[in-house]
DNA sequence: TTATATACATAAGAAACTGAGGTATATTTT
DNA sequence: AAAATATACCTCAGTTTCTTATGTATATAA
């Protein structure tokens, strides 16, 4: 389900980001949501989300909360305590990866231009 | 010599757009590179940047050409007509990632003020 | 009825790192 | 003079994170 080499390690804050505005998504979910807001530029495969999820879990970020939908299992995710601090850090260290990305790409760009 | 998750997949991309700029670099000349225009913000490990310099001269986009200076051997790397190429194709998948990552993290921003 | 969409999951293999270790010379600090 | 740091290359075990394939099951559209 995906196409870019560049999503490594940046699933997390992906998922993190989400369910801070959603307060609550499945899986399948958080898929059409990342393709929708992309344009289908990104798209998350499933062996890469279920995976991170179950992990982000562990790591008590989130919580689950299963729910009967038209006899089909829906597992919703939320963020824990922890988890909400979680995205402030993740969001500022992608925010300063980012930053510093443009510096090398665009060497030449004004800091008032940067982002 | 690292501290950042998210490099993951675009070092490649890195020596590529350095290399462009710089016409030939040896390895050492680019973790140092790397860390002043990122302020120390990114730093390539070794263990990172000598097996990704092989690969990319191993798929024809760097040439090498070892030098002795002051009884120091260095090995400067350039970009050959595959690897100029590649540069662009690189760049452009670089920018749209990260476009649709600012549609992730920052889904208010208006179209105008995205990268 | 067959394919697609919805919805979960696992698992083998690949790719790209980290961190540690190794070799060697030059310079700076104590 | 010795020790530490900087310069300069390299490899490799282990970890993380992905891709691709596979499996299960229900609902809807062709």
């Amino acid at each position: 389900m995906s196409s870019n080499a560049l999503i490594k390690g940046s699933l997390q804050t992906i998922i993190l980001k989400l369910l801070e505005e959603n307060e609550k998504m499945y899986g399948y979910e958080i898929t059409q949501k990342v393709k929708e807001l992309t344009a289908g530029e990104i798209k998350i495969t499933e062996g890469a989300l279920y995976p991170a999820l179950h992990k982000l879990e562990a790591e008590g970020l989130l919580t689950t909360e299963i729910q009967q939908v038209d006899n089909r299992v829906r597992k919703y995710y939320s963020l824990t305590k922890d988890g909400q601090k979680e995205v402030s850090s993740k969001l500022a260290e992608l925010q300063s990866f980012v930053e510093s990305m443009q510096r090398i790409i665009n060497p030449g760009l004004k800091p008032e231009f940067s982002l």
